[in-house]
DNA sequence: GAATTTATCGACCGGACGGTCAATAACTTG
DNA sequence: CAAGTTATTGACCGTCCGGTCGATAAATTC
């Protein structure tokens, strides 16, 4: 006799109507490759999360490369960064480093999730390798164009060594997404609350100020005033 | 009839005079954590590396976590940074930052285990978290006391956020390799030899003078002539 | 309303993995 | 030389994992 209180599904398609269940696992998948890493995820705690079968997922699926893929793109479509329209001003360009670093803060999980797949996706033959390659690219060209459009309109000094000040920013950002991450998890195993508040986190490490710093940094020895 | 080109060993001691076999299991582990990861190494993949039975290498290292604490345990011992003598020459010290990374270039698989590892061990419950915490403790501490012992010699501005810049240069350090490693990738996958001398690697990426540019940032902005 | 398509399930499979155990052989100690 | 210790083996075990298969039921098409 089942229990009233756990109205388990049974098999065959769900009523119209019903929860969406694709971007359910999506969303599910998502958190739990960030919080546990890819490998250490397998498809039965996501099909667990998502409340349906392992074989229901796999039904959308095919793979759990193919859900890990899914889960990619759609962080891209959030990806904005190399998106935005730059205009001319780099300066204003780096300000969205800057507001980028706010915003990760926001959303730990996020972070963790982009971090884990970053050092995954290194491997050349690994599902995120593409990914992952597009990603640094996108970056770090956006970046560059941004200062060469800055030297074009004379407010970057001609001298500016555009793709590697690029790189640099792409790099600085990861770098301290790595030290946050580290210090935010010391101090949730300390107990002391972690506050989701982005203006004061109680954290010996501010990213967005990290990265102002650096931005600051280039600014004083490449700014030429327009 | 066993074949007498494969002198499989039997069970029982080895004779006396032959390799350490626990030197061996730790240098392939290392290798192979490096190559894989941590969570895609299996005791079995470590174990035919080593070329000993797994459950020889369990009686050395009594499980997989005991062997991947061992291996940090090891890589600690090499890990330079932090340890140098620095004096009290800031910029002398930032210099052993750019031939670090001129070092590391020459090991990519060190690189690769790092990078790994620091990923894996934000997590506050994972064997790898004590040694990341205390990796990024002592690198940002070492490099945030020589600027302050910079300061006071005289040769670094007053106002200069020595924290803040220490955690730039580690997080520089850090994410540059993860786009280093990703454009090694690239480019061994394309069939294009990536040579292992340190001054050309016909990578697109420098380590060292990626370094040595956000070092002469810093200088730039905050130097004082001695 | 019959046939097809779609979403879901439970059961199962083959394999890998981390780990245990008794046996064996070389050294070490008495 | 006898007893104990140490390094090693092959065989085995329980578990978990990614993936397949056939059944089922709702929705859709004809």
């Amino acid at each position: 006799m089942p229990s009233p209180s756990s109205p388990q599904r049974r098999p065959g398609r769900p009523r119209a109507g019903s929860e969406d269940k694709r971007a359910r696992i999506l969303a599910e998948a998502f958190r739990l490759f960030a919080e546990k890493g890819f490998a250490a995820t397998s498809l039965g705690d996501v099909a667990a999360a998502a409340e349906i079968s392992k074989a229901g997922l796999l039904h959308h699926f095919g793979s759990k490369e193919g859900l890990y893929t899914a889960v990619l793109e759609q962080r891209d479509a959030d990806d904005f960064v190399g998106m935005t329209d730059i205009g001319d001003d780099v300066w204003a360009y780096l300000d969205t480093w800057v507001d980028l670093a706010r915003d990760n803060a926001r959303s730990p999980e996020m972070v963790r999730l982009y971090s884990a797949m970053a050092v995954d996706g290194v491997e050349a033959d690994h599902p995120a390798h593409r990914w992952l390659h597009q990603h640094f690219a996108r970056a770090v060209e956006a970046t560059a164009d941004a200062f060469e459009q800055g030297k074009a309109a004379g407010t970057v000094h001609p001298d500016a060594p555009s793709h590697e000040l690029a790189r640099t920013v792409v790099a600085l950002s990861d770098g301290m997404q790595l030290q946050w991450l580290c210090a935010r998890a010391d101090a949730a195993a300390d107990g002391r609350e972690v506050t989701a508040t982005p203006d004061h986190t109680g954290l010996p490490l501010d990213l967005a100020a990290q990265m102002r710093l650096v931005v600051d940094l280039i600014a004083a020895r490449w700014r030429r005033p327009a």
